[in-house]
This record gives C-alpha cells, sequence and structure tokens, in this order.
DNA sequence: AGTTCCATGTAACCCGTTACATGATTAC
DNA sequence: GTAATCATGTAACGGGTTACATGGAACT
C-alpha cells in the first residue's frame, strides 16, 4: 500500500503520467528511498481513480495519448491523513553487506574478501555523496526545503558509513582479535564443525570411491 | 532468496531448530538485520534439507519432538560462495519518514506534525543505541570481532540521524524557508492545486445539495 | 528503414507474511 | 486444570517484480 501513497505524492508534486511518475523516481530524490516500476504504477492508477483520490486527463488525442494525473480534494486529503501518521521505524536494516558481515568469522570466511566488498560499498558511497553534492548545487532541479532536509539526511548517513568503513578496514588489515565475548567458546566449535562437515564428505567420497572399486573388481 | 542464507548464516553459528533460529533473531543483533517468521522458516528448512545444504537430527524422541539442523559441507560452501559475492548496495533506503518529508511541503501539511514523527523517531533510535550499549556490555551474548563490527555500524549510523534530528527539530522550529530551488515556482503552483482541488469539491458539493433540494420540492 | 524513445497496459511469477491447525510440556 | 511456552507445520493471501504485448512518434 505504501506504493499508492508515493504515487499520490509524487502527483502532489505536480501532476503526471504513469510514465513521468517513473521518470522522476529515477532521475530524482524519490529513488533514494523508494522504487516504481510500470507493473505497479499502471495497475494502482487505475484503482486510485476509481477510489476517486485522483483524476485522469487525456492529453494529446491525436496519436500519442497520454493520461495526465491531479489529485482530487480526497486525494489531497488522504496524501495528508497519511503524512500525519506516525511513521514506523525503519528495522530491520536490509543491508547484505551488513548481515554477511555477522557471519563472517562462523563460516571462516577470508579477510581480504570482507575489505574488498567494503572497498567497493565505499566507491559507491562516494559516488552517492558527489551525486548529491552535484545536485544540490545544480538549481535547474526543484527542490524545497524538505527535499534539502532529506538530502542532507542521506548525506550525514553515507558520510558516517564511509567513515565507519576506514576504521573497520584499518581494524581488518590487523590481525583477527580473538572472541570478546566468547563464554561458550563458540568460536573454537564453529571452526571444528566446519571441519568435520568437510572431513566427514571426503570420507563419504572416499569411501563411494572404494565402492565403486569393489564394484569394479566384481 | 536472501532468506535461505540467514537460515545458512545462523545455523553457522551454532546447530539449531526453526524454533531456536527465530528466536535468535528475536533476541540477537540478527533481527536488527532481518527479519524471519515460521511461514518461510520452515518450508526453507525443509527444501534446503532436500538440497542437502543441511542436515536434520531428531531430538527427544519422547514426545517433544525437535529437529535440530547442521550444516553440510555443501552448506558450508554455499554459506561461502554467498559471501563472497559483492553485496548489493542498499538503496533505494526504505523509510516512510524520509519519503513522508518529501512530500511535505506540496501536500501543505503542519511543520509541528513533522516536528512530533521526528521527536518520536529520536527516542526510538535512542532506545537502539542504549539496548547496543547494554549488550556490548553483557557477556553474556557471544558476539566475535565481526558482530561488534556490525554494531558499532549502527551505532555511528544511529548517531549520525540523532544528530540530524537535532538540526531538523531546530530548523523547523525557525519559520520556514522559500525553496531554494524553485525555478518553475512550483511550490505556487502547489499551493493552488491544492487549494482548487478542495474549493472544486466544496462546489460540487453545493450543487449537490441544490439538487437534492430541487428534487425535495419536486 | 530502422532504432530509440514515449506511452500504456497485462499476466505470470516470486517471495514472504498472516493466520490457522496441532500437540506436547512446563509452570502456576 | 489451565495458561504459557516449546515446537512444527500448512494454506491462503498480498504486494510487487519481470517479462511480455502493443503501438505511435521522433530521430538518423
Amino acid at each position: 500500500m505504501s506504493i499508492d501513497y508515493t504515487i499520490l505524492g509524487i502527483i502532489s508534486l505536480a501532476p503526471c503520467s504513469g510514465y513521468d511518475m517513473k521518470a522522476e523516481v529515477e532521475r530524482g530524490s524519490i529513488g533514494m528511498l523508494s522504487a516504481l516500476s510500470f507493473g505497479s504504477i499502471y495497475p494502482r492508477l487505475k484503482q486510485l481513480e476509481e477510489e476517486g483520490l485522483v483524476e485522469a486527463q487525456q492529453v494529446g488525442a491525436d496519436g500519442r495519448r497520454k493520461k495526465v494525473y491531479e489529485l482530487t480534494g480526497e486525494g489531497w486529503r488522504e496524501l495528508l491523513s497519511w503524512l500525519e501518521e506516525t511513521p514506523e521505524y525503519p528495522l530491520p536494516i536490509h543491508d547484505d553487506l551488513l548481515l554477511k558481515t555477522i557471519f563472517w568469522g562462523a563460516a571462516g570466511a577470508k579477510r581480504e574478501t570482507l575489505i574488498q566488498h567494503l572497498q567497493a560499498r565505499r566507491e559507491e558511497s562516494l559516488g552517492v555523496l558527489s551525486y548529491i553534492e552535484e545536485w544540490q548545487k545544480n538549481d535547474a532541479a526543484f527542490i524545497d526545503e524538505y527535499g534539502m532536509l532529506v538530502l542532507t539526511y542521506i548525506k550525514s548517513r553515507v558520510e558516517a558509513e564511509v567513515s565507519w568503513i576506514a576504521l573497520t578496514i584499518a581494524q581488518l588489515e590487523r590481525p583477527p582479535e580473538l572472541p570478546i565475548q566468547d563464554s561458550k567458546w563458540l568460536a573454537v566449535l564453529q571452526k571444528a564443525r566446519r571441519k568435520k562437515a568437510l572431513e566427514d564428505e571426503e570420507v563419504a567420497k572416499d569411501e563411494e570411491v572404494a565402492s565403486q572399486i569393489v564394484e569394479e573388481q566384481e
């Protein structure tokens, strides 16, 4: 349902067609907060129209058709009442880099690989940062006070991330620290379990080979 | 598919049952990064077993049954190869507070309401912060070097957010700034469109009332 | 003439959640 | 004895994505 509000919100910025919405999302700052695909836009627009939240106006009846949507009074009110609802706290954080990091030790993965992931992340984050700065300078884009606040938020968050990455890479380049809070010696157990699972397989493979040889000899 | 890796990852920390996994996610730091419900755990575990990535061992055959899962060699290898893949950049940010903020001006919502949302967010973020600090002290939990790095990440990110909130509230308490980059006078247009949509409705309502009166008189 | 862009739409699919069903065990 | 907790599972549903289908307009 959140997609409905994204759609209402985009129309509130300026009347537009389904096609325009996607372009707006991809170009503008909304794309940093939400995704929109045609597969969801058009069916949703249809229903929003049925519900009387938006109104379509055909533009260019000749050949190339285009439906430009505008909010109805109901639509403006619906948007407002959504804005007034307390937004949910954004947890869990869906970030594969962090999720992977949690399992790094148990899986016995290489430190350098994680460093590579972090460096790649850093590059992308710096890209986002310069993109935002570019933007704030370029006065062709329409950014009101609230949009600026969001850009500032993203900037500060990405900057915090970049600093963390620097510290983290520095730490990972030093020899591994022993688990600080490992009252149950889990780290040791993990290593043993890993070794066992992989060795058992070898044994199984050996046995298989052996039985094949026996079969061949029969 | 990411859920599969979350499951493999949790088992890598320690062999456990489906039920245990959910508990682990809800108690531990994994819950900050990912969610797991029984409706996805059990079907996935079943298939992971079929694929030979995990192995179940029945525990307590008497009455209360419990299946404890362990990774196979294949499972450890699959987990590792996932860890080696470069994680995707976490965009878009799915945060309703920010999405709402973008539309705040166009919708003509009240500044105080946004301040309230920010204050609520601040409270929750401070809660997360103290939760994490509590945790880092409490040595009953098993947190290895990598887990610590993730906690540090979350901490720094939430701290950045709290600082941003303070600045933002301070700004919102001052009178609104005019749009900085409004080459097309969109802010003015938005207000006009809003007014028009709501007034048109009033007119429509008046007409409706009028026609009803006419009907009644007939 | 062909490619690219503008523009709208549908249908199949995927992944995950919610809700429901079941039953043993433990604590009060 | 009854409520809460441990424990596993299924089925229906939902929301969104990908891929496909279609066609005019503009550029080259």
